[in-house]
RNA sequence: GGGCUCGUAGCUCAGUGGAAGAGUGCCUCCUUCGCGAGGAGGAAGCCACGGGUUCAAAUCCCGUCGAGUCCA
């Protein structure tokens, strides 16, 4: 990145030098004239810790005091949004204050809610789980204060370098920290598709805020910027992204030895309590401040075996205190995560949720503290009452997930622990278990290497486990070959064709009961037509595009409209064949399948009803995680942590149509897109973020429930007609699915239904109520019926023995009976023939039962080693067409040339003959 | 979104193409003053469901339903 990029007057005016760091390099910004290294970690080590930074402050303060310095500016003050990133489809989590306003208030598509602005964003990373409660400085959850300016080529410039660098200095000088120890260190940056110069903000040691100046954009093979191979060009806009670290601040300000005592400490000492322990600072004080500030520089290991540590003091002392501060900081992150709405699952981001979980829940047994991890999540929220009161809300169904995950978590490693077991017997020969073994267990089977190491020592020790430091990274290399879901070159192609035909005017949301309209073709290529206006709805939302006809009114040519699809908001009906018959400016008249679209559009008001209604049901939890609606029916699947119970899906389908019957009206609006999520939150993207300024609002009664939607709806809610839910289904765990069918479609599903019972019920001769007993009895009675004729073939058979012993015939010494018997199966055969052999007669037994010949052959068992049924049988099923096979003692078989039947016997009976000579 | 595993007696599970099994629980009898315990016998299976391959499927293949788990 070109060094000018960092010329910025502010330097010049408050006398700053460039100086390279003697260590990393990089480039910096100091008023030290003598400072030699850039003052970041690894380069230096945490001066900090036992010696502050500036006076002590928490979290709430240090919050306060930036949001109000950055206000005082004019910059306008945001909430915070929520952890799950909903209007994202490329992240599940919140990462960074700015992906609040990725991708379209970024790219200028949609306006900023303010500008500039200020915010304090709750952000969950989870790269560096590993990490947490030992680096001293990593946090899952952290709270990234940032303050924003969107910033438009060829429009005023709100600020840009030189007002965020004066920012900050000022900042930091009103927090009381020494001017000459920061440094401004020059560290291009890169994320999400977007770059741009960025100055590291450091003092002490510590890196307390990251300054980017983001105007620069990927490219394909040539640009502006080269950076790490990759080619960037200049944006249309160019955006101050900053990120100070709060929980960074509050650690400078107290220089304790970790970030962890710095920020819940009274966690730290209730978790202490718990595990019947005490904070090391207390008994080594010294040994852990001199840790602490070497663990900016190295990693663990290397201090353990610098510092000389023993490894005893590793065990008894450093690693239980590290697992205290893993849980103070999961416990946090899991009370935003949950009450943010996550359903911990086995996909997306319920997974993340369920990973800190049990992560949690083995650090919980390790330190041997039972106490429910609801309770400790719980104490947590009440910490951070002051600040984020809303968590309270949620205690209850925060409760319910946890202690029915710990229930879950429970049976998996019970289970776990056969599993393991039986794997260490498999591998006892070896010595040791297969590192493929330990693998398949964690990635099928959710069992950690540890608990498998813990297992295997318990149940004898005859069988190491060994497990590799990269076992967690080469699971994930297992799975690393995925393809990325490219863009669609198609719709790519199309965008470019259409760029410059003007956007469709939408009749289908002015007229949304009409069903004809004429239009001009402005438009028509391979099989595309394009109007100036439409009746044709266009896939969008989960609804299905409209189909019906163009007809020019010139000329009979009837064109068939297959799809419809909305290319940036020119809309393009597909037609059966080519559309160079048609002409452009011709006068066209369109007609839409009426009937189809009513149908879908039912459906579509059903879907908002029937969130509601679940919503009310099973909680605030529940969100939308994709829809599609049919003619005949339509699905929506929801979050939900268990399975929903019959009772509670008879409650949903009660309160939809209570919603119908109480004929709310269905207001559509379009609103200001930030506006709106002012009023009424994220809830109202249910099925998706509309990348526009403006969005199209679809409301409920008196907001019952408000989304941002673009299909059709009724007016009223009485005019969806009924609704019947006709099955949930569980697609994944914590995602289950509602299938529905609304008005006449409804109809048509429960006459159905009564069909399938009606019917039922004639074939049993009974009246309807009567059909569950009735199929129960009948059920018993077969079972019962099927059992007699099995002792009564049983009977057959030993009556038969008796006959077929008078049969026996002597073939070299052997008594043999070769029979054909009417009627019987293999396994009435197979009865005779070990009864037989038992008794020391040689048997080829045969019967015939449709249009299959069946053989059994037994040999006694003084005579296996020198005949074999198996052989016999072998040969008689040559000639009945089949094959066979078994044991030298007993074999069965068969084949399909039922004539053949006692040639065949003939054919098994000279086997024998050769084998005794 | 992608991958892997599982579904067999009330329960926990063996069984990888040739007759449906074990442990535990249940029932009956014996032993005992009674309980605990022991001994003998017995009942209990649409081998999740639907197709296919095969002379033959719990077992192999495909689909459906249900459960578990890992990764992005």
């Amino acid at each position: 990145m070109d060094r000018s990029e960092y010329t910025i007057e502010y330097f010049k005016e408050k006398g700053f030098v460039r100086k390279e760091c003697k260590k990393c390099g990089s480039g910096f910004w100091t008023r030290d004239t003598d400072r030699e290294v850039c003052g970041d970690a690894p380069c230096e080590t945490y001066s900090f810790i036992g010696k502050p930074i500036f006076k002590e402050k928490n979290a709430d303060e240090i919050r306060e005091s930036f949001l109000a310095f950055f206000e005082s500016h004019g910059h306008t003050r945001l909430k915070r949004y929520p952890v799950v990133a909903r209007w994202r489809d490329d992240l599940y989590l919140n990462i960074a204050s700015i992906a609040n306003f990725q991708p379209f208030v970024t790219s200028g598509k949609v306006p900023p809610p303010a500008n500039p602005l200020v915010i304090s964003q709750p952000c969950i990373r989870l790269e560096d789980l590993e990490l947490i409660g030992k680096s001293g400085r990593h946090l899952t959850t952290f709270e990234m204060m940032g303050h924003h300016a969107f910033n438009k080529r060829g429009a005023e410039e709100i600020y840009w370098k030189n007002d965020t660098v004066r920012y900050c200095d000022e900042y930091l000088k009103q927090l009381g920290v020494d001017m000459d120890s920061v440094t401004y260190k020059e560290a291009p940056w890169m994320g999400g598709g977007n770059a741009g110069p960025c100055l590291e903000v450091v003092t002490g040691g510590l890196e307390l805020a990251t300054l980017v100046f983001m105007d620069l954009e990927l490219t394909q093979n040539s640009g502006d910027t080269n950076i790490d191979g990759q080619w960037y060009r200049k944006m249309d806009t160019y955006i101050v992204d900053t990120g100070y670290g709060l929980e960074r601040f509050v650690w400078a300000s107290k220089g304790t030895p970790t970030v962890y005592d710095a920020i819940f400490p009274e966690m730290i000492n209730e978790l202490l309590t718990l595990a019947g322990r005490e904070h090391p600072l207390k008994s080594h004080s010294e040994q852990i401040l001199e840790i602490a500030r070497l663990c900016g520089v190295m990693k663990k290991k290397e201090i353990v075996k610098k510092l000389n540590i023993s490894s005893d003091f590793v065990k008894t002392v450093i690693e239980p205190i590290e697992s205290v501060y893993a849980v103070a900081d999961h416990t946090r992150c899991l009370a935003f995560m949950l009450a943010d709405g996550i359903v911990p699952s086995n996909a997306k981001e319920g997974y993340l949720a369920r990973l800190v979980l049990r992560r949690t829940f083995r650090m919980l047994k390790s330190l041997k503290i039972d106490t429910p991890l609801e309770e400790l999540v719980i104490s947590h929220i009440k910490l951070l009452h002051h600040s984020f009161p809303e968590l309270e809300q949620y205690v209850d169904r925060i409760s319910e997930i946890l202690s029915l995950e710990k229930t879950r978590y429970e049976e998996t490693l019970t289970k776990g622990e056969r599993i393991v077991r039986q794997k260490a017997k498999e591998s006892k020969a070896k010595g040791k278990m297969p590192l493929d073994t330990l693998i398949n267990l964690y990635d099928t089977h959710g069992i950690p290497p540890e608990f498998a190491v813990e297992i295997a020592a318990e149940s004898g020790g005859d069988v190491a486990v060994d497990v590799p430091e990269d076992f967690y990274s080469q699971v994930a290399k297992m799975h690393a070959e995925e393809k990325k879901g490219e863009a669609d070159p198609f719709v790519h192609s199309l965008k470019e064709r259409t760029k410059s035909i003007p956007q469709t005017l939408k009749l289908y949301y002015d007229k949304p009961t009409a069903a004809e309209f004429d239009a001009t073709v402005l438009d028509a290529f391979d099989n595309f037509v394009v109007l100036d206006k439409t009746l044709f709805y266009p896939e969008g939302g989960g609804q299905p595009a409209d189909t019906g006809f163009l007809t020019p009114v010139s000329g009979e040519d009837n064109l068939k409209v297959v799809d419809v699809m909305n290319v940036d908001g020119v809309i393009l009906h597909k037609i059966a064949g080519a559309a160079n018959r048609i002409d452009k400016g011709a006068s066209v008249r369109g007609s839409i399948d009426y009937q189809r679209r009513m149908a879908h559009t039912r459906h579509h008001s059903a879907t908002h009803i029937v969130i509601w209604a679940a919503r009310k049901v099973l909680g605030g939890h529940v969100w939308q995680a994709g829809a599609q609606k049919g003619e005949d029916k339509s699905r929506l699947d929801i979050t939900h942590f268990k399975r929903i119970s019959d009772a509670e899906s008879s409650e949903i389908e009660m309160l939809a149509n209570k919603m119908v019957m109480r004929n709310e009206v269905i207001g559509v609006h379009v609103e200001d897109k930030n506006e709106a999520e002012k009023k009424y939150g994220f809830c109202l993207y249910q099925g998706g973020v509309p990348p526009s300024k403006e969005i199209r609002i679809v409301r409920i009664g008196e907001d019952e429930d408000v989304q941002a939607c673009a299909g059709t709806h009724c007016s009223k809610t009485g005019d969806v007609g009924p609704i019947k839910l006709l099955r949930t289904e569980r697609i994944q765990d914590g995602i289950e699915r509602l299938w529905y069918s609304a008005g006449e479609a409804a109809v048509r599903a429960v006459q159905a239904r009564e069909e399938l019972i009606k019917k039922s019920a004639a074939v049993l001769r009974v009246p309807q109520e009567k059909l569950p007993a009735t199929v129960e009895r009948f059920f018993e009675e077969w079972k019962q019926l099927k059992k007699e004729n099995e002792s009564l073939r049983d009977e057959i058979a030993e009556l038969r023995v008796g006959w077929l012993k008078g049969c026996a015939r002597a073939i070299s010494g052997l008594n043999v009976i070769a029979e054909i018997l009417p009627d019987v199966d293999t396994k009435g055969l197979l009865k005779m023939a070990s009864q037989l052999s038992e008794e020391n007669f040689l048997t080829i037994l045969m019967s015939k039962k449709g249009n299959r010949a069946s053989v059994v052959s037994s040999v006694p068992a003084n005579q296996k080693d020198s005949i074999s049924a198996s052989e016999v049988v072998k040969r008689v099923c040559e000639v009945l067409g089949g094959g066979g096979g078994g044991t030298p003692g007993i074999a069965q078989g068969g084949g399909d040339k039922v004539a053949n039947i006692e040639e065949a016997l003939l054919a098994g009976l000279r086997v024998v003959e050769a084998k005794s000579l």
